[in-house]
DNA sequence: GTATTGACTTGGACCTGGTCCATCGTAGGA
DNA sequence: TCCTACGATGGACCAGGTCCAAGTCAATAC
């Protein structure tokens, strides 16, 4: 993630402490947080962190097309870095797990024009459910 | 909507206005409404009518099955009474107008048992975007 | 190296959506 | 018509998130 970091210098990020804690939290494949778990690991790394803070960097990064929001419970929204590699998501009903997935075929394509209203249609995004092996 | 009213009563539910009333405000095509929202319109037939009624009675007849819960947005959730034709939802970006699709195709066989990471997979939500007619 | 300044951070108040619970009311069976 | 268990009520409470005034500091200019 340290070319995030690049990335963000190169786009006029005023880099701080703060908000290099929030990016190194976010790092990694299959990693799904909420706000509160950043907070959780911002805090264990650079204890002054403010809970507003959190937020407004993740919101930015968002903004910016680094991270992207993920809502697969009505709940908590979660942070997905990957957000340069399109895919999807699987999700556990019982314990809540998450894994990236990359169906085949192209979804929007599915979609026929008189299924779409006039809309312009830009993206897709789909969740799939089901038990995962710990809890099926 | 008055078959579900029988549908219900089939089931055992004890039938009162109150119930009654969050049915009906629920009866149509394309109606996606928050709990707020159904509240709303619940009042202005049966004043009295509280809102953890509406939050019980919607979550009652979301476990029947009867209704499905849509999170488009991490806001509140919204309530879809169209539970036994399944679909898909097409949602504007700016406005928030939501309409009920079908797309092309089966999602759930468009994806791999390679991807799958030994879950047993059993539903799949997709959500479009784009702008509505009105927006774009 | 220092001064400057506007962007960033802070913590706490506040907001929205939702849940819980003790108490009261009533649908529907006997 | 009476009984009673199930349902309704409203107000407290909770989680997740946003807002804001005041203080701090990264980056630029010198």
């Amino acid at each position: 993630m340290s070319d995030l970091l690049e990335r963000l210098r190169g786009r006029g990020w005023r880099m701080t402490a703060q908000r290099r804690v929030v990016a190194e939290v976010l790092d990694g494949e299959h990693v799904h947080l909420t706000a509160d778990e950043v907070l959780a690991r911002a805090t264990a790394r650079l204890p002054e962190i403010s809970r507003a803070t959190v937020y407004n960097t993740l919101g930015e990064l968002v903004t910016l097309g680094e991270v992207t929001e993920v809502t697969t419970d009505g709940r908590a929204k979660r942070y997905d870095p990957n957000a340069h590699r399109p895919h999807h998501h699987l999700v556990c009903s019982r314990c809540g797990a998450i894994r990236d997935v990359h169906p085949d075929g192209d979804p929007l394509a599915d979609l026929p024009a008189s299924e779409r209203f006039g809309f312009t249609v830009s993206g897709v995004e789909m969740t799939y459910r089901g038990l995962c092996p710990d809890c099926s």
